[in-house]
Formats: C-alpha cells, sequence, structure tokens
DNA sequence: GTCCGAATGGTCTGTTTCGGACGGTGTGAG
DNA sequence: CTCACACCGTCCGAAACAGACCATTCGGAC
C-alpha cells in the first residue's frame, strides 16, 4: 500500500502548502507557487501536479475527485502526511543552499567582466525594486506569515550584495 | 553527423574546461570541476562522462581513444566547438541566478526561526572559513586566473551576507 | 440567447538530470 | 607475489523538466 518514498524538497513545499489549505487541488497549489514561494524557489507546474499523485500512493495525502466537469482533484493531508510535514519543520537544517549563477559561470571561464557586470546589474537591479515593493506591501498587512516576510528580507539582502559586487567589478575596482 | 544539440551551462563547462586543458579525459574535468567549479556550482560526475559524448556526437568534440589498459577517452575541442565557446563567453547574460536553500524553504513555512539560525550559521560560517583560506592561497600565487579570483570573492560576500542574515534572526531581531 | 475569446484547470511526451551502485585497472607496501 | 586501495569508467532507474496540448468555464458583445 504505502510503497517507500523519498521525499524531496518539493514533496514537503506541497505538503507544507495543502497542510496551510487544508484542503486544495493542484492548481490552488500552483497559484499559490506563483504567489510566495516562487520569489525564491521555482517549481515547474507539470510538477506540481505530479507530486501530489506521488504523495497520495505514499499515503501522505488522500484524493477526493470531482464528478462533473473539471473533475478536479482535491487533495488533503493523512495523519502519515502532518506527522512528516511536522517533522520536517521541526528539524532545523544545516544544509547547504546551492546557487546556479550563469553570470558567474561565465565571469569564472574569462568572460568580460565589465559586459557581464552591466548585463547583470540590470537585472539584479529590476529584481530588487520588484521585492522593495512586495515588502512594503506587506508592511500594511499584518497577517503575513512571519516566514514569508521573513524570506522576502533575505531575497532584499542577496540582490543588495549581488548589486554591490558586480558594481565594483563594473567599476573596475577589486571587490 | 551534426545532429543538433542544445547546449546547456554543463556543456559550456566541459567546453571551456576542456578549452582550458588543450587536451583532456572526462576523469580530468571531474578533478577540474572538485578543486575549482565546484565552490560554487554542483555536476554530477555521471554528467561529467555523459557530456562529452554527447558535445562529440555533436561535433564540437573530437575524440581520441587509448588502445590499452584504461581505454582513456581523451577529448579535444573541434572548430566547431571553439567557436561555440567563443560565442558563449563574448555575450553577456542577464540571466538570473537561481537560489535553493533548504533553510529559507523551512523558514517560509514556519520552521523555528532561531533554530534554523544557528544551524545555518554554523555551515555558513564553516564555509566562510574554507574560502577565506582558499582566498589567502590564491594570493600569494599570481598566476591564478581572475575569473577564479573573482568568483571566490563572489561567494565570500554572500556567506557573509548569509552569515548577516541569520545572524539577526538568531538574536531575534528584525532583519 | 449565443458566440467568441480569455482565463482556468489538467494531462502527456520526450529528454535530461541525478544519485548511487558497481565493475574493471593499475600500483606500491609488505 | 598479492592484496588493498586508489584510480577510472559505466550503467541504471527514478525524478525533474520544458513545453505543447486538450478540455471546461465564464463573461461580455451582439
Amino acid at each position: 500500500m504505502s510503497s517507500e518514498h523519498r521525499l524531496s524538497p518539493t514533496s514537503y513545499i506541497v505538503l507544507a502548502l495543502i497542510g496551510g489549505a487544508g484542503e486544495a487541488t493542484p492548481y490552488d497549489l500552483k497559484q499559490a507557487v506563483a504567489m510566495t514561494l516562487g520569489n525564491f524557489w521555482s517549481v515547474p507546474h507539470a510538477q506540481i501536479y505530479a507530486e501530489p499523485e506521488r504523495l497520495a500512493e505514499g499515503d501522505y495525502l488522500s484524493e477526493r475527485r470531482e464528478d462533473g466537469g473539471r473533475r478536479r482533484r482535491y487533495y488533503k493531508l493523512t495523519e502519515k502526511g502532518e506527522k512528516a510535514l511536522g517533522d520536517w519543520l521541526a528539524e532545523p537544517t544545516g544544509e547547504m543552499a546551492e546557487l546556479r549563477d550563469p553570470g558567474m559561470l561565465k565571469l569564472f571561464f574569462g568572460g568580460n567582466p565589465e559586459r557581464l557586470a552591466s548585463a547583470q546589474l540590470a537585472t539584479h537591479r529590476q529584481r530588487l525594486t520588484e521585492l522593495e515593493t512586495l515588502a512594503e506591501q506587506m508592511e500594511g498587512q499584518p497577517q503575513v506569515p512571519r516566514g514569508y516576510l521573513l524570506t522576502v528580507r533575505a531575497g532584499l539582502g542577496h540582490e543588495r550584495e549581488w548589486i554591490r559586487f558586480w558594481s565594483l567589478i563594473e567599476q573596475g575596482e577589486e571587490p
């Protein structure tokens, strides 16, 4: 019945989102990801439909399917799911972040630093602005979950660091 | 003969490393990655054996195989490969970095911030020390490629930013 | 009403990626 | 000589992924 699956970060994202919503369809998850998590962790939508299915197989979720029309699938945490999620959240992690930065790659292999810098600065500045807007909007609404707020702030910090770094490069200074 | 493949970041890593070495076996690449690039971009070793094969099929690399013993494969850039590499390096990129940080994920979903912070601080501090050592060693040797130096410095900056962020969290302050 | 287009909701397919197990080959210490 | 260990390479199954495609609903123009 419950063959043993290994739970990936994506699995926990799905579990956590469904846990938060009570009951949700994959589409709801897709929306939720786009509005929040998507800011710092991408999950392709095909994944978001496939993962709940896998999780249901492993008894982490229970599934209820609409009869007519869209035949939506609604998912809920099972007890096993609740437990898995709770355990994961309770366990802090020292695991390292992984950073994949195409700009760094070119820099590493000898791409022209100044030209790279100006391209990178453009996108990082834009991103910073977006995040700043987001952060401001959140100030207004006090019921924003603390975790969300903190991750946005973390994002701000990183964008600023990137901008600092590339600015120095652009100026031809040693960073 | 030269069916059209799409070149991924991994492809360019392989091309660039082989370009730098003149001629190399996949194992050489594996070593090279481990010593340098691995600091900020992971490439699973199975990839490192598979990719040159694909690239050779696309005429980006030429292959020469040892007769006896290990039957090592030696790869070299073809003209097409040189061109592809040159073009890639010359073209700056505005593409965004992708950051996948398991700690952030837990923070986002409501994991205990202080406990997370102390676990994360431990690994980031360790990483910072490693990078500092690396950077110092490089100061001595003036023939270290500039790109390598710069990416290590970028890494230092990010580690410091992470430490700043998590320290604030640990202290219970608003970051 | 009814027709159209947009937004919604879901599925499928062909490739890549990835981790990890496993299997040969050389070599030097005893 | 031979055993242990480092070196070097291959293979496999499970996921991840991009992105095309299909079906349903809804809201407004007419």
